[in-house]
DNA sequence: GCCGTTTTCGGCCCGACTGTTTTCAGTCG
């Protein structure tokens, strides 16, 4: 198959002066060097942030900087770029080089980077380590460590070697996976860019992105076009592409800045609902689907739905007669089935159910009444409370809960039971200015150690909703840690357990924490379990999410704002709870205020029991 | 280093706690 041969631009290329001018990936990469090495040498924290958010503002042009350099357009209208940042853009663009970027490579490797990045390594020790035992990369520190040379190193010791080398271990497990909102802030550019195309008629992602799973690996593009080829080219031609793989008459595959792979099928009209429902997955849903097909004489393929002859085997040269393929509907109708929405193919029972007629009403965004945990510049967001009220009504929301956190987190300007009540006084005074939204005191309130909590019985009192949660000492084992969160939900107060589990993807392994146990308890109790919206946390996560519905208990969808926008990310933890098959009558903050109101009260016959 | 102000510079998260080490980097939200 001519599916072209794969090219990678390199440095060199770049710098021969005859290659075309560096492209936005590459200026951005230059920059985060620049960012990385001057964190290393300990340089001013906010010129440091400087550099990270020019990458970030550069990472998402879909305009060629290079080309503005050439048209002489102002670079500084863009967000993050000022005189300095546009120089260095100039000058990347016209000489493919950053002199500065260079003097600073020549004291430290830039790989020791990513030795800087493990846990219990920072920006000192990495120095140190590349100082004094010149170790410049993550082989030659795990090498070093084993040798017990880290160990003798002043300023770090038996432990501090041991943690390198779990930390190094964790960090090759990793799998390489990109959080769903990371994935998507690269990804809408692109379809954006793609749908422009005048030859494109339909455009879909497809793959665990259109599942909505809270990782991707790569992206699955799916396209129809009467021409594919000037598709294809102007994917080719789309300015945030780092390598191209491959480059065929119908198949692309490129990698973007941040190595995100993008793969790129266009295909007849007539196969997109069968290619859509192929390339989307999972592979045990297909699997299953497949085998129903063949349990009926038919056959399944990307290409379609197809009714074999008589006797004919799976697989021959006789593939059968196309039946279906145009849409997704069209196919699961072929195996007496209705369409699955996407978050639900993993084969968790969604074909049985689709088969027997109940498959659920999936929650929606706009089932949404009110968002029960966000902060404001009380604690640790950045916004005020009266900011985030006007942020709240703005979502159509009927209710909110404010949730500042409480004093155990000092770092973070936790309240004590006086903040609290100066907090109140404003709450009061919000309430009659904004009668368009209710809102409720509440807040946020640490889990302390022994499973008690971090604000006094005669204030929670005085809260329309206790929320708890765990924000330190993640590493207790599993028993201490699941009989903490269990203290903490008899308390006849509290109303919400928030981010049960406490993980961050990618970065903080969930607690030990006896998941099962604590959602029994929680339903027997009343108290919600939230499902945290976070991008980074989503947490209930879909399969505990499930589970929480399996077992009766309450559960909410917030999304822990720190700011304005992120109330926006509400649709991330609807799509987890989405993928966990729960419809709007098992979320409690899609109820009206009043309906909520006497859904979250903890029934008076569970308080006794305490 | 950028931004916004109301044009020449201050704000931009940061500061208590932990573990390891013996003075401080890393962590947490």
């Amino acid at each position: 198959m001519p599916w072209g041969r794969a090219c990678r631009r390199s440095a060199a290329e770049a710098t021969s002066g005859k290659a075309e001018p560096l492209d936005n990936v590459e200026i951005a990469r230059a920059l985060a060097e620049v960012a990385d090495v001057l964190e290393i040498q300990g340089g001013d924290l906010y010129r440091i942030r400087a550099y990270r958010n020019a990458v970030r503002t550069i990472e998402i042009q879909t305009r060629p900087l290079a080309r503005m350099v050439a048209e002489g357009a102002p670079l500084t209208v863009l967000p993050a770029i000022g005189k300095e940042m546009a120089g260095h853009i100039r000058e990347l663009v016209t000489t493919g080089t950053l002199a500065f970027r260079d003097s600073l490579l020549a004291e430290v490797p830039r790989t020791l980077v990513e030795v800087m990045r493990l846990p219990g390594v920072g920006p000192k020790k990495a120095r140190k380590l590349w100082d004094e035992l010149h170790v410049g990369s993550i082989d030659e520190l795990e090498a070093a460590a084993r040798d017990g040379r880290v160990a003798a190193l002043a300023g770090f010791g038996e432990k501090t070697q041991a943690k390198i080398l779990s930390g190094i271990e964790e960090d090759r497990q990793r799998t390489g996976r990109f959080l769903l909102a990371e994935a998507e802030r690269f990804v809408e550019p692109l379809v954006g860019y793609l749908s422009e195309c005048p030859q494109l008629e339909r455009l879909e992602v497809a793959g665990s992105y259109r599942r909505r799973c809270e990782t991707v690996g790569d992206i699955d593009l799916l396209a129809t076009a009467r021409d594919a080829a000037p598709v294809m080219a102007r994917l080719l031609a789309y300015p945030q592409i780092d390598q191209v793989l491959m480059a065929g008459d119908t198949r692309s595959t490129i990698t973007l800045g941040n190595g995100l792979q993008v793969d790129l099928r266009v295909v007849p009209p007539d196969c997109y609902g069968a290619a859509l429902l192929y390339f989307t997955g999972s592979k045990e849903h297909n699997v299953k689907l497949r085998r129903r097909a063949v349990e009926r004489g038919l056959r399944i393929s990307e290409y379609g739905a197809f009714r074999l002859a008589d006797g004919a085997g799976g697989g021959g040269e006789d593939g059968g007669v196309w039946i279906a393929g145009r849409e997704e509907a069209d196919v699961y109708a072929t195996v007496g089935l209705a369409w699955i929405p996407p978050e639900l193919r993993e084969d968790h029972g969604e074909i049985e159910a689709a088969a027997a007629g109940s498959l659920p009403r999936l929650i929606e965004v706009g089932d949404m009444r009110g968002d029960l945990q966000m902060h404001s510049t009380w604690s640790d967001g950045r916004n005020t409370l009266e900011e985030m009220v006007a942020g709240c009504a703005a979502h159509g929301y009927e209710y909110m809960a404010i949730t500042d956190h409480s004093k155990a987190l000092a770092m973070v300007n936790g309240l004590d039971a006086r903040r609290l009540k100066l907090q109140w006084l404003e709450i009061d005074a919000i309430r009659a200015r904004h009668p368009e939204i209710h809102l409720l005191r509440a807040m946020e309130i640490d889990i302390l150690a022994d499973g008690t909590l971090d604000l006094e019985d005669e204030m929670l009192a005085g809260l329309d909703l206790v929320m708890v949660s765990i924000h330190s000492r993640f590493e207790l084992p599993a028993e201490q840690q699941t009989a903490r969160v269990l203290r903490a939900l008899e308390h006849p107060q509290v109303n919400i357990l928030a981010h049960p589990t406490g993980r961050k993807i990618n970065r903080r392994k969930p607690i030990a924490l006896d998941v099962e146990a604590v959602l029994a308890r929680a339903a027997e109790l009343g108290v919600a379990v939230e499902i945290n919206a976070s991008p980074a946390r989503l947490d209930l996560k879909d399969t505990h999410a499930m589970l929480a519905r399996e077992l009766g208990c309450r559960i909410v969808i917030s999304t822990d704002a720190h700011r304005i926008a992120e109330l926006g990310t509400m649709r991330y933890g609807v799509d987890q709870a989405r993928r966990a098959g729960l419809e709007p009558r098992h979320v409690l903050n899609t109820l009206s205020y009043p309906e909520f109101l006497h859904a979250i009260a903890r029934p008076a016959a569970a308080a006794r029991r305490r």
